[in-house]
DNA sequence: AACTATTTATAAGA
DNA sequence: TTCTTATAAATAGTT
């Protein structure tokens, strides 16, 4: 429809190209809004312009025609992003409720929260107490024989190395005044023997795991089951 | 461009309208597959009728076309659904952190994971359990004292209830015969004087105050402060 | 951006 | 529906 018939194939000549883009586009919008204007249909168009501009017409709003257009379909669209936020919704919620939950029971068993309990439920929570109790202190135990041993050893190899300096100055001194038993420090003469360690009451001292790593429960029992959890990798 | 010339309004007659949207719908496919050739664009158009049937083109794909419109516009449409989904995600994702950290505290303080703990950690964990553990034996001393006072209550409330049964009994009879001392079974003389409740095992001196105010210490940590939790109303 | 010769789309009728 | 056709509209090439 123009002085000249044309084939529709990709217009070589830039210039061209966009004059017509810019002719057709509008006429394009235009019977589009006639359309629905004149059929009662619901029109969505959108139009990218070979350098990217964004041209659009819709009667009643983009939005709507794009959601009914994927709901008619049924084949999602990238997932249909309101059904997405509802999963990260339903994530969040069921992340929330777990939290919840582990909240509760970390109260009752710090006994922030002991009303509504039974003497038998009681009864086991002081039971599963007792166990953690006995289990912390032997733990601790074993840490500080463990450290004990660790120091005695420490203390053994540095007197070593001291009776060594010693012996060296007594050397250089001259040969004379080797009577070793008598002049060598005290504490030497404890750490040459000091196989058995010299238990240095090491109640809350030293330590060298992470301290900050203090933290609490898991009561055995999961009171809620939770919802499903992705792993949407940390 | 017909044998008449039109007004654009709806079109009142439900045939012609039928018709129309049938030539007009064509024609319209038509000049938007051919803008689409002739100037290099990429071109999506959804038509539904006003009975709801779906029409479409797009040179390229109606997914990448709505892909790309919404990115274009990165606002409204849902109110921006990327960065709303972006949103749930971190809540997620915070809500994982703190149920994790939660979870790592239980297990610890059940000791199912004490490696990696210092002394100082360990004597802190066995100091907050005997906390507990004296807090609880309280409640639960407080929880049988009430149980047995209220047991005793209801002890002398059906002592009496026997006691008044028994003298009908007696009056039904005849005025004879009404020595009670001797013929009073032996539980009625002891639910009478019932008061004082018989003390069934009550090893914990009585209080009745709530262990949780009183007794139990506030920590004084929360070992993880957690990110932002909106309350979304569940 | 305007013009206009032509092509194209389509309203109305069959 | 589809075909026909007179005519309105769109637009290719020109200015």
């Amino acid at each position: 429809m123009g002085r000249g018939k044309i084939v529709i194939r990709r217009i070589d000549n830039s210039t061209s190209r966009q004059v017509t883009f810019s002719k057709r586009r509008n006429g394009l919008l235009k019977k589009a809004e006639e359309l629905s204007i004149l059929c009662d249909a619901e029109v969505g168009l959108v139009i990218f312009s070979s350098t990217g501009r964004l041209y659009e017409f819709s009667n009643t709003n983009m939005k709507a025609v794009i959601d009914r257009y994927t709901n008619a379909k049924e084949e999602l669209l990238d997932g249909n992003a309101t059904s997405e936020i509802k999963i990260w919704q339903r994530e969040a919620a069921s992340l929330r409720q777990q939290l919840h939950n582990l909240q509760e029971s970390h109260k009752q068993l710090m006994c922030e929260e002991l009303s509504g309990l039974g003497v038998s439920d009681l009864q086991g929570l002081e039971n599963r107490l007792e166990i953690s109790l006995r289990s912390i202190r032997m733990r601790k135990g074993s840490l500080i024989h463990q450290e004990n041993i660790e120091l005695s050893r420490s203390l053994n190899l540095m007197s070593q190395q001291k009776l060594e300096l010693y012996n060296k100055a007594c050397e250089q001194r001259g040969s004379t005044d080797l009577n070793e038993s008598s002049s060598i420090p005290y504490s030497f003469r404890i750490m040459h023997n000091a196989n058995t360690h010299p238990n240095l009451e090491l109640s809350q001292s030293k330590q060298k795991g992470e301290c900050s790593k203090t933290n609490v429960p898991e009561l055995g029992f999961h009171p809620y089951g939770g919802g499903m959890v992705r792993d949407y990798g940390r």
